[in-house]
DNA sequence: CTATTATGGACTCATGAAGTCTTGAATAGA
DNA sequence: TCTATTCAAGACTTCATGAGTCCATAATAG
């Protein structure tokens, strides 16, 4: 079990446009570079990304993508459910009459990442952040 | 990102021994009609579990598996990096300087998780355990 | 009109999960 | 000692998903 890089690469994204200026949207070419990895492929996380309501896009000459919300109000978990989708960690596949016990302990200590990670904000790492290279 | 079913049989059939009789093995088979699984597949999973010393196996006629330890000292934590393994969930595939932030934070959550799966005892559930089915 | 930029679908490739089959080793009991 | 039982381990198959490419289409600034 574990995050897909595609997870990473979103997280870096974000990171990099709490960090950039955000009146001038950032084009995926410029954010692909940065990171290190191929224009298409990271288009696709930036677009789900956008469905999922944390940034906009912007079409044509001088478009790219910018921040949706107050960058306060992005959190680690916001990105990684757009990625990763919301589905639980944990489903039990044995047909108990009634709710798995096991299932329950699992999914409660899901929940304790997850709030860590829904308290959390990218923004918070801003101040440190270097540059991603 | 998931566990795999294979933690979800190995917690199950966990459950089982702890409630089941101490003293006597209980062979794969027994098991495997338990959890409505086959036995050489289930089999693999007892086997992982045993190389991480929480159970024991007993070769042969009247053999089978039985706790190791006691049932209190056998948390959920255990079984899970028995099966999965306890490597991170999360590792960042950019080449930086220093250490990346990102994975920090993700590690730090994930360690939530684990904290309250390894003070999480299988045995705690066998008091209101009904049988499996 | 053209260059730039995002969107979406089809596609390939590699990896790992899920599961089977078979062979071999250990041991209890006759 | 022989046999039935039980665990161990490796090779193998199948399928789903992750990772990534390629191309055609749509939107927009200049």
């Amino acid at each position: 079990m574990k995050y897909s890089q595609a997870t990473d690469y979103a997280l870096h994204a974000m990171l990099y446009l709490v960090t950039a200026a955000p009146d001038k949207p950032v084009p995926v070419q410029l954010l692909a570079e940065k990171l290190g990895v191929s224009q298409t492929y990271l288009s696709k996380m930036l677009t789900k990304l956008v469905k999922a309501g944390l940034i906009q896009s912007v079409s044509g000459a001088n478009g790219g993508y910018r921040l949706r919300r107050n960058k306060e109000d992005i959190s680690f978990l916001d990105i990684i459910h757009a990625i990763e989708g919301t589905a639980s960690l944990f489903e039990c596949s044995l047909n108990h009459g009634s709710e798995c016990l096991i299932q329950q302990v699992v999914i409660e200590a899901e929940q304790k990442m997850e709030q860590y990670l829904r308290n959390k904000k990218i923004s918070e790492l801003a101040g440190q952040f270097k540059g991603i290279g």
